[in-house]
DNA sequence: ACAAACCTTTTCACTCAGCGAAAAGAAAGC
DNA sequence: GCTTTCTTTTCGCTGAGTGAAAAGGTTTGT
């Protein structure tokens, strides 16, 4: 039961300095030199250099106690990231929108693996009920966002995520393949997904796919903690936000994030392609 | 002429590998193996290996034409950052509310060298004029956040600042030290910063400081675009929100990320010193 | 259809960058 | 004041990382 948090057998250098700054994690946001080098599995001396060099470029900071955390650039990066920059970035306006008319928590998530990601949650309560953060991973079947993404995506998807056990998370959490069939129809049919309290015991939610060009891009969803709420009649409201964030989305493909075909540049020369001549 | 975007003359593996990573930036979120190549400066068969192990690690990822761009992993890094972590996270709520009251367009920002960095911005409206996104760099003299950000830093710290010289980017930027130093006096008398056009002609801003134990953490600004908005009206509501989170942040301080003294752990075993015994 | 120009991927022998044990300094704990 | 635990520096050995070159793909143009 010796707890080695992260790979340890790092094998190559690129391997040991990713594996420095994936010794950070929710719960230890901070670590001392010697903490790092025990989380990362290698030698202090190791670490102290690998280190060292990540601070340089700021991808690790120091605090005024000496202790390592993860760095500005780290955080720099993140937002260049398409889930962030090209997703989050357009979806923000319609999601305060949103949040604006049901004064309920909204949230954005995408699919990665077998997960959905939390990319975006708006609360405007100062208490939050200790429930997911962004950037937490939840399953496909138990959740709104997480139904409204299966249902949309391709089929052998949702065939291969089917075909894994269905965890339950509370005795309402659907666990048969077959009923779970049964509602994916039902919410293509529908346009939008719900679930009561399938996931955590308490909440219900609505939501609704952003499709771009066919294809599920991101869900958006309305969670209401209060049983009582009737969520059907936010419904027209997340579906005018799933749906003006899915044209937004769409027109902006040619730009930062074209998807399948490269702008055709004139000579070559474009900025992006630095002519290697001379 | 020949545009060498960043640091050609990587000398250690991990600077090479990080030179990959920086080879991204806003304009360039996409980029096929030799543009990666060129940006980075390195040959093509080295990013090769690099930019593989970096997939490996979800630190970069493909996408369906096989070009590369910035992985999951880091966005998921960014969130652990102190900035993220620790300040946004817990900013959420009140900007939300602030946004709320006053419909506006609300920012956080926090101080890194010897500019601001806007943490996050929130604008209901859809369509964006081109204002500064988040983690942009903007200058401390020049905007309403910067100046509730200098008015309460060290004396040292804002001494330095306006040793420096203060660029001028409308004509109504304040490029004189001696009016600025009073305009520092005066924010520290009010409580918040103003500031009319100094950055963008056309933008209006009040900003208030977020001061956590006596020295500031952050500051919340408030933009309008409308130059006929009474800012002032806004302000009770921006101190209250700045006054908020500063507790907040207060009380947290003990939790996540404990500033100076660790917890002790009983036994060193507390899961993040795991024993190497055995 | 062909060629030219661009991409990505694999191979391989050389060598220098990275390694980590160990020792020296600092700082905190008792 | 002594012990423990941390950070920082040194240094000689060696295998991991290098990058030129060649092979294999794909797209563009005529």
């Amino acid at each position: 039961m010796s707890s080695e948090p992260y790979k340890s057998s790092a094998k190559s250098v690129t391997a040991r300095a990713l594996a420095v700054l994936a010794a950070f994690d929710v719960e230890n946001p901070l670590l001392t030199l010697s903490q790092l080098a025990r989380r990362a599995g290698l030698p202090v001396a190791t670490v102290y250099r690998l280190a060292g060099e990540l601070e340089d470029g700021r991808f690790l900071d120091r605090d005024s106690a000496g202790r390592y955390g993860l760095g500005v650039r780290l955080w720099e990066m993140g937002l260049l990231t398409p889930i962030h920059g090209r997703l989050r970035e357009t979806a923000m306006p319609f999601l305060l929108n949103l949040q604006y008319d049901c004064r309920e928590t909204v949230q954005l998530a995408v699919c990665d693996g077998t997960n959905a990601i939390y990319i975006e949650k708006l609360t405007s309560e100062v208490s939050v009920p200790l429930q997911s953060r962004i950037g937490a991973r939840i399953p496909l079947h138990a959740t709104g966002v997480g139904k409204a993404l299966l249902a949309f995506s391709p089929e052998a998807f949702a065939d291969a995520i089917l075909a894994m056990p269905l965890t339950r998370y509370t005795p309402e959490t659907i666990t048969d393949r077959r009923s779970l069939s049964r509602q994916l129809v039902q919410i293509r049919q529908n346009g939008y997904a719900q679930s009561r309290q399938e996931y955590q015991l308490g909440s219900t939610s609505v939501a609704a796919p952003v499709l771009v060009d066919g294809t599920v891009q991101a869900a958006i969803g309305i969670v209401s903690y209060s049983l009582r709420t009737d969520m059907a009649q936010y419904v027209p409201s997340l579906l005018r936000a799933a749906e003006g964030l899915a044209r937004r989305l769409e027109d902006a493909l040619g730009n930062a994030y074209p998807s399948i075909s490269e702008p055709t540049s004139e000579h070559g020369a474009n900025g992006t392609d630095p002519m290697p001549a001379l």
